[in-house]
DNA sequence: AATGAATGAGACTTCATTCAT
DNA sequence: TATGAATGAAGTCTCATTCAT
């Protein structure tokens, strides 16, 4: 549940394996190194029977980029959902922010990390589900700001995208130490909180 | 001035002329599209005659990416150095911040906004250079913490390159309406300083 | 019976199935166009399973253009056959050469068009039987011969392939406006007689 | 002057073998045997530098399909154009249909000979230049209509395509035996003149 | 019979690079 | 310096064919 995979992986094991691989592949060596031929060695087929499962290259990029993007809108969606409605905005941002940045690092979380790899041409491609998520976040600051911890001058529409981008660089930087530290969720929550709140 | 463009052209004028046409491919069209071809053809000579001034694609590149985070470099180092040494560090932040952000944001300022544009093996290769820069911003925190600006318990490792890594995306998403609003930088400082103030 | 698809289906029902998908393919959409996969969706089977009715896809394509060739040679040897023998031969003229022509026009004959499509490589395998077929062609131009109404200086050698080329490249020109416009075999017919007439 | 390579061999050696290697492979193989590769491998380079001379195979295809209708057309316009206007139908039509068939027949008119072995797909586009032909010949009847050779009730719409393919189909089946034999182009005239001559 | 997955060859094309002129 | 022609590797993709299930 870290990311859909277990989800894919029901109808078609090739097929998963394939989005799997060239994810992987996109996340370690670069969208550049991920052809048709290095996704097909590494599950064992060769890149001509790749189209037995995509109708083209494109296709599987695009899966990719759709997966993670919707797993992490999910997964942010789901932890605010849990938390009871009368949950202050504090608790709620910590939370989010907490389930989008540990996320990423979660070695297997390959998918979400994909977005950050792609060519910007191929990045458009999702932009609306990408703005799906912005909303989210939007919704999220504007109950802060409605509830009284955000400043009124805090310009929202410029710190969603501030925010958001930030917390999907933390994997290009941070080298984790033990397996469930926290802290770096929290130092991210925290700063951009106290970066915005009142008083 | 924007980035060393007149450095540059001191040996050479072609050499230049190259280095700025694939640097200005890249960020307008993105990396794929930086061919040799490409970039001859945009400063009218022919592939070939490009290895009569690099050695290699590589090195064009290379050199690029250099230039442009020395630029960067040079240009946030100058405008701090410019302060008197008793500025306080809320206002020595926010010049930094805004050298920093308002140079991206230039429309000529093509060389430092490359390095995003980059795959990841290559960003690589500046690691070193980029620590450099790190290191500028390192001092820069440690000066607020020494005057009493910063909350002691902030992570300065961590907290440079998220911060850095902030400012880098700002082009993204920001899209400026008039030519110098100043809107966009002191609102990334204020969010920065309030965030790891003290009090 | 305009072409012997009826003699096809007495063994299997998918094996005319496919051969008659082949041949609307070819003579539709062309012959590059004619793949083991576009035939078999047409049959709404895949294309591995062609395998379980022919050998190959060379025994489909072949098969097709024996079915045609026999088919447009059976037709006008019936039409011909019919006629009492002491019609005269520009009455038998014209009988054969509305036999083939319209053969060819009728919008169900496929396979009789097939030949025309054909990459020259594959037609000439076709050879023997063409060549049965113009013999049919040179026994009736000889009977006109021998009744004097063709002019002893004609080379029925050059007639024969003149004349049988002709009529088949109607289709590629000739569209009809009403169904059942008999006009231009008739033009053609008169056109030949004439051309080789006595007097 | 049989067809125009010898205009095209003045700019680029290289340009015009290509062209005339491939036209040979596509009238000698066929056209599916006509790749890049046979191409390539018949001039002496590698696939990939025929790109410095077209920019795609498809640019080869239609530059020899254009050559050779041209040729045609300019070799027929000029046989015709030679004649004094007072030369009466019969000895315009022979002339005509000789310069059309005799120089198809010559070993060396690889170009006009190619249209007949293109794809119908690939023949389209090159429709109007072979309209254009169509009337020359068009206009070549209209004048024995118009001297009376003609008889009023032939209809030229027909006529014109019917008569042009049995031409083009020519060197399918005719061998000729001496190089120079004359005889297949005067039967054809013949024939055809006959055909739909008045009285 | 039928399928779905796989293959290996080969299609067109692009690319960084080399080199004689 | 500059060019134009060439190369070899690699890119995406299609095809006829095979075969275990």
């Amino acid at each position: 549940m870290a990311d859909n995979r277990a989800a894919v992986e029901r109808n078609g094991g090739m097929r998963s394996e394939i989005l799997f691989a060239a994810a992987k592949i996109i996340v370690e060596q670069g969208y550049e190194s991920c052809t048709m031929r290095t996704i097909a060695k590494m599950v064992h087929i060769t890149a001509g029977s790749l189209y037995h499962h995509f109708a083209s290259k494109e296709e599987i990029i695009e899966e990719i980029m759709n997966i993670g993007t919707v797993a992490l809108l999910h997964r942010v969606e789901n932890v605010l959902s849990e938390l009871p409605d009368s949950t202050p905005f504090p608790e709620r941002l910590a939370a989010a922010v907490d389930a989008h940045i540990s996320a990423l690092l979660r070695p297997d979380a390959i998918y979400m990390r994909v977005f950050e790899f792609l060519p910007p041409v191929i990045r458009k491609r999702s932009a609306a589900m990408r703005r799906t998520y912005a909303n989210l976040w939007l919704r999220l600051f504007e109950g802060g700001v409605a509830q009284g911890f955000i400043r009124r001058d805090v310009n929202l529409a410029w710190l969603v995208p501030y925010a958001i981008s930030a917390f999907n660089r933390v994997p290009d930087w941070y080298r984790p130490k033990s397996r469930d530290e926290p802290g770096i969720a929290s130092f991210v929550a925290d700063t951009v909180l106290r970066g915005i709140a009142r008083r």
